[in-house]
Parts: C-alpha cells; structure tokens; sequence
DNA sequence: AGGCGATCCTGAGGGC
DNA sequence: TGCCCTCAGGATCGCC
C-alpha cells in the first residue's frame, strides 16, 4: 500500500515524462472519484494544459499546470498512476482504470484505484493547494529530523491517545502511514500504545529520527513491494526488505531474538516487539 | 473538543 | 475446482 516512500517514488519517475508535457485530453470513465469545486471534469483533470511541475506533501502528490490549476493524487491503499503506450492491458490490469489522459507524444497517464479509497481532486490555484495543505503536519521527508523533533514534542504534550494514532494523524504529521508507523516506533524502541504525553522529548526524537531515516531509505528504494505497488513504469519496490515488524507477527525480533507480536489499534493491525518496545516505561 | 469506531471498496488468500 | 469467508486500511464522518 502507498505510503510517503511510493507517492515520493511516482513523483521522481513521473516528472521528467510530465514536466513541460501538455495534456491533450483525457477520458473519464469514473467521475466519483474526481473531487471539484465548481470547475469543470475535463478542466479540473488538466486537459489542454502544460505541466509546470509536480509537488508532493505527506501521501499527497499534485501536478501543477502552467496557469496554476492543482489537480491532486491521492492514492489511497490501492491507487496507482502508470505511464504506458501501445494497447491498454487485458485481464484484471484493465479494470478500475478511472481517468486516462492522453499526452502530447501518444503515451498514456492512466489512474486506476481497484477500491477507491484513492481519487483525484482539483485546485484552482497553486493558493487553495497550499492553503489545503497547510492543514496537514509537517512533511515526514522533506522536514530536517531537528526540526521534526521539536515539532512532535510541542505537538504531542497534552495529547492521550496512543502515540501511534497520533503519528498516523496527517494533521501531525504528513506522510506516516500504517507500516512506517510501526517500523519508526520500533526503530525508536517506544511502544505503540503509549501515551503521546507520556514521551520524553528523547523518546520524541528518536521517533522523528528514525521516521526520518527508514522514509528517506524506502524512498530511494522505490517504495514498498507490498500488495500490488509499482511506480509509472509498472517496477515493484524493494523496501519490503528493510521492514523489521510489519508483516513478521510470530517472526523473531531482528532485535532481541523475542517474537513479534501484534494488536488492534484503531482497526489497523499493529505489530511490535514486546521486549523491545517498553509499555511500562 | 478530542478521540474513537463505523464506513467505504474489491482482490487476495485460506479453508473446505 | 470452486465457493465462501475473512482480511487488508486511508481518510472521513458521526457520535460520545
């Protein structure tokens, strides 16, 4: 499933093909999973214009037009946005194929999301982008872990959910899914179900550090290789080899040789290691 | 008002 | 082989 790593991957493989690329029409065969306000569909999907750049904050990818219209990509669990040519694909790859844009060198930009949780939504100005994103935390990646630190210890003083669903909250910070989560909490050896409120400032930056560091290294990586993700080019990622508690439950711990267990945690499935990652403490 | 649970959606995978 | 059940979870909404 997409997280900050795969969305930061699609954006480096997929500028040098759309920058100063216009696009020449496009075919929608699913409208719902467009969001606008006011614009018109083919309008809202950037038909007829130039890209000037891509952008990316958190999950959240966007292509800028020229005139300064945003249309963002959101890919949910299973989104994928693909660059091909020659006969659309057969078979289950041909289906949920929800917007097709045509480029100005025949190629094709295809979004297809099988469930949807994914979709599309248009800006008319680069201003209402940033001013949607601006509720958003700081971005995972692109934000120096100094100054992540120092943001998470301000922002989870106070707060008494479990740290996890505070680090999966796009309004604290952007980019976090459910597998960096768990891989940042155990790097930091900090426990999910601790108290946001209860963390050390220490214990804030180890988490901020280590978040930092596995997001840069999955995204050089080209992303996790979990479920179906691939990048424009249709290339699996690799990242699913540096993952050390996500999809181990009952595995040993890389760590301590103890065995990997998992909870619920607001109905994602959790996984940690209960020596390493102190509930007590 | 912060926090939590329900909801959406479909394919993969396991069991029989 | 084929059917049926369960599970996966990002973001949003409504309720407590």
């Amino acid at each position: 499933m997409p997280e900050l790593p795969e969305v930061e991957h699609l954006r480096r493989s997929l500028d040098p093909v759309l920058v100063g690329t216009r696009l020449v029409r496009v075919a929608v065969r699913r409208r719902s999973v467009v969001a606008r306000s006011g614009q018109l569909l083919e309008q809202a999907l950037l038909a007829g214009s130039r890209i000037r750049s891509t952008v990316r904050h958190g999950k959240q990818m966007a292509l800028i037009a020229d005139d300064g219209r945003a249309l963002v990509v959101q890919l949910g669990m299973t989104g994928s946005v693909t660059i091909e040519s020659g006969a659309p694909p057969k078979g289950m790859d041909g289906k949920h194929r929800h917007v097709i844009w045509e480029l100005e060198d025949a190629r094709r930009m295809v979004f297809r999301d099988p469930r949807r949780f994914g979709g599309l939504t248009a800006f008319a100005s680069e201003d209402s982008l940033r001013s949607a994103w601006s509720a958003l935390g700081p971005d995972a990646l692109l934000t120096a872990p100094g100054a992540l630190a120092k943001h998470l210890v301000q922002t989870l003083a106070g707060r008494n959910r479990p740290v996890k669903a505070a680090l999966l909250d796009q309004a604290v910070l952007a980019g976090l899914g459910n597998i960096y989560a768990d891989e940042a909490l155990f790097a930091a050896q900090v426990h999910p179900l601790r108290p946001a409120s209860c963390l050390s400032s220490a214990e804030c930056s180890a988490i901020a550090r280590e978040a930092h560091r596995i997001l840069s290294e999955a995204a050089e990586r080209g992303g996790s290789t979990l479920r179906d993700y691939r990048d424009a080019f249709g290339r699996p990622g690799e990242a699913v080899q540096i993952h050390r508690v996500y999809g181990r439950t009952g595995e040993p711990c890389t760590r301590c040789n103890g065995v990997i267990e998992s909870i619920r945690l607001q109905g994602r499935t959790t996984a940690f290691c209960p020596r390493c990652q102190d509930l007590s403490t």
